[in-house]
DNA sequence: GGAAAGTTGATGCAATTGCATCTATATTGG
DNA sequence: CCAATATAGATGCAATTGCATCAACTTTCC
């Protein structure tokens, strides 16, 4: 039987759950603010770069966003829509295809790059020094 | 001029995001597995049996919740028709209401307690010792 | 006092998310 | 090989969220 948690456990779950939505809110607050899509599409676009020129499938960015499978399926469609992304055939599955960002997708990553690590630096790097940056770093990975 | 972050803030800001969803995930799928409501019902009933007696203005519940206007509007709607919580006059302002919990939600927020300390517990408190928890808690105060 | 501006809360409509289920293909076990 | 089972991805429908705006007050400032 699990135990009950003691309050300092307590604290620390409600302060990861405030600083969590107040520092989400902020980078995207800014990136709407730049008419620029939100964070989700950046996150996709970037893992498809880095994947390269044979790109991802489905189910791998969904581990890698940690989205629902229907929700990505959906992300997809978007991407897609918005011709930052193309689906391609996958020749070792047939039940599954390929996503491969297009040169517009890695235009519009970095143009969000300007804005979003702006935002990274203005909620998190003007608060906490690099010591603090990474002993937080290491205590949240923790938690995964 | 904003600088851009460092690896190091770059870093903490990954992590967060990831830690923040994972935990929150896990919780509500611990909620949601022992069929009860969503986390925001639990912090919404909690604001407002703290609050006692003349319970609270929406206006108040929406800056403890850090939720927008209209979603909390619409929280109350639920939380109202399912028992929960009852919307009252407000005498010193007849623009607003007041929202006070009922017994049944008082019911209902001590039955998700349960639930819910048993859920921080696994999701931090086995995952972190206090002074670790101390540490985490007060370094994220500092992004609030 | 009274007009202008601000605050409080609700709501119509569009976009997104969650849930259940479906189709198609792959894998496994006999 | 073939039936049973598992995996990949899509989709109809319901619930929730976001956006814009509204109506009903209150406050402010002349």
């Amino acid at each position: 039987m699990t135990a009950k948690p003691d309050e300092t456990t307590v604290a620390a779950w409600i302060a990861l759950a405030r600083a969590g939505r107040l520092t989400m809110a902020g980078i995207e607050a800014r990136l709407k603010a730049a008419e620029l899509p939100p964070l989700s599409w950046y996150d996709a676009l970037w893992e498809l770069e880095k994947a390269g020129e044979c790109g991802l499938r489905p189910f791998e960015l969904e581990k890698a966003l940690l989205f629902e499978q229907y929700n990505l399926s959906r992300l997809a469609d978007r991407l897609v829509a918005a011709g930052l992304v193309e689906r391609g055939a996958c020749p070792e599955d047939k039940r599954g295809l390929k996503l491969k960002i297009s040169a517009e997708g890695r235009r519009l990553r970095r143009e969000m790059w300007e804005v979003y690590a702006q935002a990274i630096q203005v909620v998190v790097g003007e608060r906490l020094n690099t010591a603090e940056a990474e002993t937080l770093a290491s205590l949240l990975k923790k938690l995964e």
